[in-house]
DNA sequence: CCCTGTGAACCCCTTCACAGCT
DNA sequence: AGCTGTGAAGGGGTTCACAGGG
């Protein structure tokens, strides 16, 4: 839960709703229904409606809820409606990877700058971005205004890599590597364990289907 | 849940468990009391051993876990004892990036093959896999025994591509493409979207801090 | 009529707390 | 004493079903 009210799971979901309104939006659509809506984002239709009450009543009995108009609503409750700042660390096949992704910028985010610890790869630019030097963390930071970072580096030190930018202000982290960061109060970690979906669809399969939810 | 009525939180804990216990049993541990695990894997004590109970009893009153037969175990469960086949589709940056991954091995998983629309790309290898051409899929999966497909590919008719590999015997996805697949009782789809990932967090930062739990 | 928003029921998952054992 | 495994309680999230309204 969130001091709002509004628990992490109806998050997660109402980032679904975005994307699937702003493809709507994309076609021309207007006006959707929850039948529609819920079904495009593969939920159920009171599920949707309890989500987006949560927040306030944005539909209209007669025509549904206006698409255009929800987009930026959820926009805004997410954040995105002005661009976020991001820092990457790491700049191995990953890294580089992330750094030529156009999806970011399509949802608000920017990977403003890059850090690593080789300094074969350091004091240059990458798909437009500076990379830096691992110890001129502090000092970048001070002027860039980013909030977020991905980690995509090596496993070594990496908790006390995440102390220090926790110092240096930066407390949210999507994380790739196959590590298990020491949670604190002040920091907030979302992994991305590729390894671990892959295990959770291997037991799927060995143990029979299972017909039902396929959460997230 | 699934058929043996293990929630699916449940399985995706388990894959956490047994990275700990593998990183336990490098360091030389033998025996694990369930405080220890459960701090290691960020859960509770409790939760962790009614986890664990939920497929029968693996426990020593006197001296816990035993790190590598409970390790073991867990692997059986989620199937990867034996090495699991898996094929990509898509090879461009990421399918790149995935193809030279080191950490599927180390967790039971393999890519046998990828395949691409881009002709150019297609008939050589990488990485030392074979690249085919996207209308080879059902041939070649005659003699790949793969059953999972990674899914990084760009999002034109992914939909239609899905169902050919469901034809074809592969009805498990991770699915790397900002694109929903239409859920089927016999399709299995494992989302991976980074996108969504950074708007939760931050949704997290916008609405003040949480000061709880962090799922996944 | 068929929509949205919502109290209330329901259900699943987590946590508590203790019996049984070493 | 301190551990595991588990019945029972508790809490959170989902679904039901309907009031209210165009």
């Amino acid at each position: 839960m969130v001091p709002g009210g509004v628990s992490l799971k109806t998050v997660e979901r109402l980032t679904v709703y975005r994307k699937v309104l702003s493809d709507l939006a994309d076609k021309g659509t207007e006006y959707v229904f929850s039948h529609r809506l819920a079904s495009l984002a593969s939920v159920t239709p009171a599920q949707l409606r309890r989500d987006l009450a949560s927040f306030g009543s944005f539909g209209n009995v007669a025509r549904g809820y206006h698409v255009r108009e929800l987009s930026e609503t959820i926009g805004r409750l997410l954040g995105t409606d002005s661009v976020r700042n991001v820092i990457l660390i790491g700049v191995g096949n990953l890294g580089k990877t992330l750094l030529t992704y156009r999806g970011f910028e399509e949802r608000g985010f920017r990977i403003v700058a890059a850090f690593d610890r080789d300094s074969e790869k350091t004091d240059r630019t990458f798909a437009g971005r500076r990379i830096y030097r691992i110890d001129q963390l502090e000092s970048a930071l001070e002027t860039l205004d980013a909030h977020i970072a991905i980690l995509a580096c090596g496993p070594s030190d990496l908790n006390e890599l995440v102390s220090r930018l926790a110092s240096a202000g930066v407390h949210h982290f999507l994380n790739f590597v196959p590590v298990l960061i020491n949670r604190t109060p002040d920091i907030f970690v979302e992994d991305v364990d590729i390894s671990a979906k892959l295990e959770k669809l291997s037991f799927i399969r060995t143990n029979g289907r299972a017909q039902d939810e396929q959460d997230e």
